[in-house]
RNA sequence: CGCGGGAUGGAGCAGUCCGGUAGCUCGCGAGGCUCAUAACCUCGAGGUCAUAGGUUCGAAUCCUAUUCCCGCAACCA
């Protein structure tokens, strides 16, 4: 019986190029796809960019271009990517489409309707220079709680506590240095809490969620009453405008998630499908792939959104985790922070659609990408294991074809036969990694086979040619057989074997059955081994794409000038400060040249040292540094270093530091203290 | 006590729900083969399953406590 499948993966920001860590829900989404498929199931893929929101708003002024612009040149750039990965989608709309404002509209009644959209006064920051809202990210000052110079308007990221902008001390807007004005407007709130039933019963029965994700909402949002939602925007804002409160506008989260809805209505019209059978009927299952950080909005504000306007509510939300590269979280300054054309520059897509497979399983994990080991495990598996039958089959039986019968395989087909359905239910399932080690076990056996029976010594005698042709017809048809299950990661690998045994892939059925007697067309190699040199190429163009210019005055040239040397590593991972300050805001920073008297190490103190500074007579201060990893009390005691001696005293776990003692480099072991020439003497101030 | 995940031979992981001889891939050592892209096959070394208690005839698995790592904390997948 086959089943009516609406697949989708969360839609990316137009603002961003697609890399590594997407690609781990767009492949992993492709694959499912590919074998819901493969399966006879009618099953169709449907994403699109996502395009509103004041950062597409600020680009395009900065760019000084229309948003469109800026849309229609980074759908060009991910459709490209997507394309060059093998990623099939039946249709990749735009969230700023006319079906989709189409169905914004219709939802938008039902909830109205449902009496559950609010009315609230906000407060929020106003940059009057740009005419503009301020959203938290766009403003910065200083913490009101440590008062940590420059955090952003939603949290300190040195204290860690959270406020509101208009918390902040000395505010100032990132767009244009004003500083905000503190503005009143009526916003738009959704009711989510008047869903609370529903919401309960949706996500704690059945199977729509994973158990760890249905017990993390109800411990952290089902648990009290959940939040009315701002879902509106005043002008001016980028996205469509409310129709019944003119001047504002849907919130980009609203219309996001209804983008699967409206590219779904525009591939309908263009497929000419019946809408009403993939949207509002309850024989379609409807599977959503996303990352952990957009759980909230798919599982408690989407369904509550398709409940109340009547549409066919998620069979499923797939949740993954993050993508670390090496054990580590991506980064720019490591070149870790890979872009999907970066990689294709340097490597096959076949690569990562396998290696990705064989470590997903159906959680939220996070899937670690360890550069070494993805070198081996494509080796091993790909080119030493599943593509190396037919390499050492193909050659004997390139001009007798396969044999015209099955020959006996002492039971071997039958065996990988009878693993589809496993295979196929752990496909199912999400878990990749398992289906991957199935299809490994067969691929053994079947190179097992090939040693045992070792053609190479037969093929000298004439006499045995049959037997060499029937233990080749064995050998690639043991391999058909793997590369059918490996069809939903390695398309193009499938395609290639179908054209080398004349027989095109194109159901999960064709494994339960030899082909016989066709011919075998040329072996070309069908795929090559990766080197690990091919690896670090791409790890160093990850670090070069990442820098760029940081200010506005910087001219090209000189930004290509320093990607030559080191200096820009320190400079990509800490630009400079584009903020201006004048002399008299340098003077309120008293520096001072300071002999360190003593140092003592603090046994449970992770990081810190206590240092204790003379600035000549009896003038002492002590300091925390936190350079314990770097230095032993012995290279620092005796030694003249910088100190900043009017900044707030700090009270730590261990005492309170009342100074800073000046260090370069990145931290952990990575710190160097400065210390001024010969001739400085203890307190004097530097200028 | 914010929430969640994790800790298993050198590396990455499975096994934990439903206790019963500790498994896979890579790496390492020895041998075999020479058809195959330094590929393939066989054998071997290497783990007190984070720690401490408890339940049990029996615990990686169940219970309790502790330690350490990682992620998230509501517009970065």
């Amino acid at each position: 019986m086959s089943r009516r499948i609406l697949v989708t993966s969360a839609l990316p920001y137009a603002n961003g190029h697609i890399h590594l860590g997407h690609l781990v829900e767009y492949l992993q989404t492709d694959m499912w796809v590919r074998f819901q498929k493969l399966r006879g199931n009618e099953c169709v893929y449907i994403c699109a960019d996502d395009t509103h929101g004041t950062a597409i708003m600020i680009r395009a002024r900065k760019e000084n271009c229309d948003e469109s612009d800026v849309i229609a040149r980074m759908r060009k750039s991910h459709l490209s990517d997507f394309n060059r990965f093998q990623i099939a989608f039946d249709e990749y709309g735009s969230t700023n489409s006319d079906e989709n404002r189409e169905i914004c509209h219709d939802i938008w009644k039902f909830a109205r309707a449902a009496n559950l959209i609010a009315e609230k006064e906000v407060e929020q920051l106003f940059d009057p220079i740009a005419g503009t809202f301020l959203a938290d990210r766009f403003v910065k000052g200083t913490c009101p709680f440590c008062k940590a110079e420059d955090q952003y308007g939603d949290s300190c990221e040195k204290c860690g506590k959270t406020y509101t902008p208009k918390d902040l001390v000395n505010p100032h807007s990132t767009l244009s240095g004003a500083t905000p004005e503190l503005r009143t407007e009526k916003h738009l709130f959704f009711q989510l809490e008047k869903l609370h039933g529903f919401l309960n019963e949706w996500t704690q029965a059945g199977t729509h969620l994973q158990p760890s994700v249905a017990e993390y909402l109800k411990n952290f949002f089902l648990n009290e009453p959940l939040r009315d939602w701002d879902i509106s925007r005043p002008a001016p804002y980028f996205g469509f405008e409310i129709p019944d409160f003119p001047g504002h506008y849907w919130y980009v989260w609203y219309d996001a998630p209804i983008g699967y809805v409206g590219t779904t209505l525009a591939w309908c019209k263009r497929t000419r499908q019946s809408f009403e059978s993939w949207w509002k009927n309850s024989d379609t299952e409807i599977h959503h792939f996303i990352g952990k950080d957009i759980t909230y909005f798919h599982t408690l504000f989407w369904p509550a959104m398709l409940h109340t306007a009547q549409y066919t509510l998620p069979s499923r939300v797939h949740i993954h985790g993050f993508l670390t590269v090496d054990g580590e979280k991506m980064s720019k300054s490591r070149g870790t922070f890979v872009q999907a054309s970066t990689y294709l520059d340097h490597l096959d897509p076949a690569y990562l659609r396998y290696y990705y497979a064989s470590k997903l399983g159906n959680n939220t994990n996070d899937l670690d990408l360890n550069l070494d080991e993805f070198v081996a495990k494509v080796n091993s598996d790909l080119v030493g294991k599943v593509v190396n039958l037919a390499s050492r089959t193909a050659r004997f039986v390139q001009t007798c074809g396969l044999s015209s019968t099955y020959p006996e395989d002492g039971g071997l087909f039958a065996e990988a036969a009878k693993d589809s359905e496993q295979i196929a239910n752990t496909m199912e399932d999400g878990d990749f990694n398992r289906a991957m080690r199935l299809v490994m076990t067969a691929a053994d056996r079947a190179n097992l086979y090939i040693d045992q029976q070792a053609p190479w010594t037969l093929v000298k005698d004439p006499a045995n040619a049959k037997k060499v042709q029937d233990i080749c017809t064995v050998g690639l048809n043991l391999f058909r057989q793997i590369v059918i299950y490996l069809a939903p990661v390695l398309p193009e690998l499938a395609t290639k074997v179908g054209e080398l045994l004349g027989e095109p892939i194109h159901a999960w059925e064709q494994a339960q059955t030899p082909l016989i007697g066709t011919p075998v067309n040329t072996f070309e190699h069908l795929m090559v081994r990766v080197k690990k040199e091919q690896v670090e190429a791409m790890i160093e163009a990850g670090k070069e794409e990442n820098v760029v210019p940081q200010t506005s005055g910087t001219s090209t040239d000189e930004a290509a000038k320093t990607t030559a040397n080191t200096v820009s590593e320190a400079l990509t991972a800490e630009p400079f400060v584009e903020e201006r300050i004048n002399i008299d805001q340098f003077g309120a920073v008293d520096l001072r040249v300071a002999e360190v008297l003593r140092v003592e190490e603090i046994p449970e103190a992770r990081k810190l040292l206590k240092l204790t500074l003379g600035f000549g007579g009896d003038v002492q201060k002590t300091v925390f540094a936190g350079i314990k990893a770097a230095y032993t009390p012995e290279r620092l005691t005796g030694r003249l270093v910088l100190c900043v001696v009017n900044l707030e005293p700090r009270k730590m776990k261990f005492g309170t530091s009342e100074g800073m003692v000046l260090c370069a480099g990145t931290g952990g072991s990575d710190l160097f203290v400065l210390s001024p020439d010969s001739g400085a003497k203890p307190g004097q101030r530097i200028h």
